[in-house]
DNA sequence: ACACCATTTCAAATTTTGTTGAATCATTGT
DNA sequence: ACAATGATTCAACAAAATTTGAAATGGTGT
């Protein structure tokens, strides 16, 4: 390889600058693709990554995890989930709450109580990756039963 | 409702204990399903909560996201990688290395380079939940192109 | 052996999340 | 109106994740 103009990763490369000393399959497979423009269209948008982030940040973690399975077949009110979970209250009310924020599930009053239902995005949510985490695409395709 | 035994939230119930005050509409529905006993099953082990939690957790981060959908057609080195991402070197290898300690990605050195791959789970999991915040089951079944 | 480059590693600083306990709100029954 | 109960909110505080910049690692070519 003889050119040796810019540095690919030193110097502050902005996009559209000649892509300079990288392996040549790699380079290859670049240049059948359209290059790195045709890779740009593939990234979503910034607002897009953003709303995603945030539904894959509240399900990462396992008490909401926990409570998501608890009320997966049926609705449930604050008191019974925490017969499961077993939180001080405003632990579990937090939780809950970043839980409702992203949409995964939703509060009804009633009376006394506020009951807790999974919505679509959750129930989805949980079927999908269900077994994702085995790199195998089982069970994701799975119809709601 | 006149029993007033032991309170449903207030005091630390344990397991078993005889569930008090609730809307009766739960209460039902419980009974239907088998009682809190039923639900317990449903709620996976605790090591899988938290495996599952942790991937979830890598995919919280709109760089990271970015990263996935950068390498999701090609295999890219490092610096072309950043090519799109323009971050200091050392915070795009945090970010790889979180994608890649859960099973995301891998990397394969190649001489002075190291390239790295999205994994069967990482595109799955790409795949599975892209329409999935929408709450409908759309596109999470299509099947590999 | 040396210089160079791509990438990672490390420790310190910063930011974001999660926890705790007290206080508050809302609804029900008296 | 009052007390009791289910649940949330708030303001510290603690813990975890992220960012930063300097230094180290490992492969390549001379």
């Amino acid at each position: 390889m003889k050119r040796k103009a810019t540095s690919c990763c030193g110097t502050p490369a902005r996009e559209g600058d000649p892509i300079t000393e990288i392996p040549e399959q790699i380079q290859r497979d670049l240049d059948a693709r359209g290059g790195l423009d045709a890779i740009l269209k593939q990234i979503p948008l910034q607002p897009s990554l953003e709303r995603r982030s945030r539904i894959y940040h509240a399900l990462s973690d396992p008490l909401r995890l926990s409570i998501l399975y608890i009320i997966r077949d049926q609705p449930l009110c604050v008191c019974v989930i925490n017969r499961f979970m077993r939180l001080s209250g405003s632990k579990l009310s937090y939780h809950l709450n970043i839980l409702k924020e992203n949409g995964l599930i939703e509060g009804e009053n009633q009376g006394n109580w506020i009951v807790y239902s999974i919505t679509d995005r959750g129930r989805n949510l949980l079927r999908c990756t269900e077994n994702a985490e085995n790199g195998a695409d089982t069970g994701c395709c799975n119809r709601p039963e």
